[in-house]
DNA sequence: GTCCATGTTCTTTA
DNA sequence: CTAAAGAACATGGA
C-alpha cells in the first residue's frame, strides 16, 4: 500500500502531532516491534513529540529527548488519527493518545498482514543503514554509477531500496513507462540519454503521485482516512489489457523478480530504437 | 479452493 | 565468495 508518495502524504497529515505530548500507550502486539527486547511504551511514555519526517517509505518519529523510532507501513500498514470513541478494528496494534487539544484524536497503527513494524533506533544510529538516496534529489550521475555497478533487468534494479530508496511497484512501472524503457533492459546497458530520461520520469511521476495525495487500490489513506487519487493517472499499473494512453496498444503484464509488471510495448521497445553492430562475440577462447 | 496483493528479508541457486 | 533469483512471512479479497 504505501511507496513514497503515499507515506509522504501519511507524514504530512501527521504534522499536527507534533509538539504533542504522549499521555498513554497501548500495544496489544509485541512481535511489531523491532528490536524485539525494546520496551516501547516505557520508551514513549510521557515524551513530546519533537518532528515527524520522512525517509524513503520509513515514517521517521523524533522525541524530545532525541529518541528516534521509524513506522514502517509495510503492505497493509495504516496510521490514522481517530476519535477515542471511534470502534476498534481488527489488527489495530498501537494506539497512542495526546495531550487534550481542540481534535482530540488518538493515533492507531493497524496492519493485517503485519509486514509492517514499529522500529526503534539506537542512540547515536542514523536512520539510514544501506537505504540509497531519496529519488526527489537524485542526480543523473549518480543514478548512472549505481546502475552501471549491477547487472539485471532496470525493474529490479529500481525496486532495490539500497539502491535507490522509496520505489515500489507501482512508481517503478509508471517511471519506466514514462521513460520509454523496457522494465526488462540491463542496468549496465542503459546509456546516458535513457538515464537521464529515466532520473526526471522518476520525479516527474512522484510529484504527481504526492500533489494526488498518493495512490489508492486497495486500503490506502492517509492519516484523516482520506483515499488518495493518483490510480485514477496510472498509465500502466493494474491497467492490462487496456489501450496505452499515448499509443493505444494494449498494456501488458509479465511477472519480474516475482513482481507484476506492466508496461506498454510499443511506447517501451525491448531494445533501444538505435541499434546497429550485433558484431559482439559471446566466449572468446 | 485458487490466485493475487502498494514490501522486505532470509535462503537457495548460479 | 558474490550476485541474483526465489521463497517466506500473514491476511483478506476477488
Amino acid at each position: 500500500m504505501p511507496e513514497l508518495p503515499e507515506v509522504q502524504t501519511v507524514v504530512t497529515t501527521l504534522q499536527c502531532l507534533t509538539g504533542r505530548r504522549i499521555e498513554s500507550v497501548r500495544l496489544f502486539r509485541t512481535d511489531i516491534v523491532v528490536p524485539s527486547n525494546a520496551n516501547l511504551p516505557e520508551i514513549l511514555q510521557g515524551r513530546s513529540i519533537q518532528s515527524i519526517h520522512r525517509r524513503a517509505k520509513r515514517i521517521v518519529f523524533t522525541l524530545d529527548n532525541a529518541k528516534v523510532f521509524f513506522i514502517h507501513l509495510g503492505m497493509t500498514g495504516r496510521l490514522t488519527l481517530e476519535q477515542p470513541d471511534h470502534p476498534l478494528l481488527p489488527h489495530t496494534h498501537l494506539i497512542l493518545n495526546f495531550d487534550s487539544q481542540n481534535p482530540n484524536h488518538e493515533l492507531r497503527f493497524r496492519d493485517p498482514r503485519r509486514f509492517g513494524g514499529i522500529h526503534i533506533l539506537p542512540p547515536d544510529v542514523s536512520s539510514d543503514d544501506n537505504l540509497g538516496p531519496e529519488p526527489l534529489t537524485l542526480r543523473p550521475a549518480q543514478l548512472a554509477d549505481r546502475l552501471a555497478k549491477t547487472h539485471r533487468p532496470i525493474k529490479s534494479a529500481l525496486l532495490d531500496q539500497r539502491l535507490i530508496a522509496g520505489l515500489g511497484n507501482i512508481y517503478v512501472d509508471e517511471s519506466l513507462h514514462r521513460a520509454g524503457i523496457h522494465p526488462r533492459a540491463f542496468t549496465d546497458r542503459l546509456n546516458v540519454a535513457q538515464i537521464d530520461r529515466l532520473t526526471q520520469s522518476i520525479k516527474q511521476v512522484l510529484k504527481r503521485a504526492i500533489a494526488s495525495r498518493g495512490s489508492s487500490l486497495r486500503d490506502y489513506v492517509d492519516a484523516n482516512g482520506n483515499a488518495g487519487a493518483f490510480q485514477k493517472l496510472h498509465k500502466v499499473y493494474d491497467r492490462e489489457g487496456e489501450p496505452c494512453a499515448t499509443c493505444k496498444t494494449p498494456i501488458e503484464r509479465i511477472v519480474l523478480t516475482g513482481r507484476s509488471t506492466h508496461f506498454c510495448p510499443k511506447c517501451q521497445p525491448r531494445k533501444p530504437p538505435a541499434r546497429k553492430a550485433l558484431a559482439k562475440q559471446r566466449v572468446p577462447r
